[in-house]
DNA sequence: CAGCTGACAGATATTGAAATCTGTCAGCAC
DNA sequence: GTGCTGACAGATTTCAATATCTGTCAGCTG
């Protein structure tokens, strides 16, 4: 890693860390390493961040900051009616997931560590994209193609019941065949219970 | 362990192997130790297993098989609507995940380990239960209370959209609280989901 | 003085030698 | 003969010594 001159920021501190989790994996990467590959000293990035695991957890942060991104169109798209912003955000999250665990498993595995360490983090993502669904569940409400008299508590139980699809403890299940129909299967199901009685 | 004179048979060696692996946890559990306690050299339980992976999955099975029985007869009541006997099915089967997870989580820890490594007997299992699923979704679309063209799909939709209350890599949440809720929530959107159109 | 360095103490991880385990089998005992 | 033993080879695990890491801070540098 060239020593560029630039000043330390924060937001370098957090590429490397990447780079180098990416390289060598949660269990052995190290602050030392990233601050090797910034060419400063690892007490340069406590300058930064006050510990490992805050470091950690502020790349965590930013990584499923991008997936809550890219799903926040999909639930904000008044356009398109309820019922197909929900299966499009749910064949979304569930896609993204997949193809991030397919293409490189040991970052995927890297990333999953991670948030089992940032319960924090993990929460607030946790309650964005339920947030998000909670959105959609209540425009459906509202022009009465759905019931649901607790849209909060009906988007909590649509991405629990989908958790089979996003929950990376499942992501080995994600490869097998038939994974496609189970996953249009439980979104019917969902769908289903969520229509207008 | 007292070195009994009975005859050595798989039976007392799975008792034996449950002992062993309930005292020293699944990583230290070995097939020495589960000869000791039997007062027998290790070769002879290698005349009933041949190897240390299959007395393991025997184990698993048996402990499987425990949880599929007490289940089965809830999915046989004919007497009770297909609506009820799959709530309480459900119900049952996630408060005996809890239970167990929550009385000894060294022990339900010890079998999820297990379980992770006998992918054959927990397949058997899983499809043990979605039969049972299977049968009671049959008998609503038979008797006109639910909508399922593909009763099989149905049955896995229902088991797949419950996972977070029987996998046990959720085991943590089960101690949340709010979960009670979340289930709750869940097995009404996914009863609303087969209930007929 | 603002930002960085590098040495330090205590905690954690690595390493390689020694101990234990798995799975086999020739032979003992009943 | 049937069932068990115990020694064995190769693989795996343990353990303690060694090395590295985390987090702090006094002091250097520009």
């Amino acid at each position: 890693m060239a020593p560029t001159s630039e000043t330390l920021t924060a937001e370098r501190i957090l590429v490397a860390t990447e780079e180098v989790l990416r390289r060598h994996g949660p269990a052995k990467a190290t602050v030392v390493d990233v601050a090797r590959a910034l060419g400063v000293s690892h007490g340069s990035v406590y300058r930064h961040f006050r510990t490992k695991a805050a470091l950690r957890e502020a790349v965590t942060k930013r990584w499923l900051d991008r997936t809550s991104e890219a799903l926040a169109g999909i639930a904000a798209d008044e356009d398109r009616t309820p019922e197909a912003r929900l299966r499009d955000w749910l064949a979304s999250l569930f896609a993204a997931k997949r193809r991030k665990a397919g293409l490189d498993p040991e970052l995927f595995a890297t990333y999953s560590v991670l948030a089992g360490e940032s319960g924090e983090a993990v929460a607030e993502h946790l309650a964005d994209l339920t947030g998000q669904l909670e959105r959609i569940v209540r425009a459906g409400a509202e022009s009465g193609v759905f019931t649901a008299p607790d849209p909060a508590a009906a988007a909590g139980a649509v991405f629990h019941a989908t958790d089979r699809f996003h929950d990376p403890c499942h992501a080995r299940a994600w490869e097998q065949p038939g994974i496609e129909a189970e996953f249009e299967a439980v979104v019917e199901l969902v769908v289903r219970g969520l229509r207008a009685a």
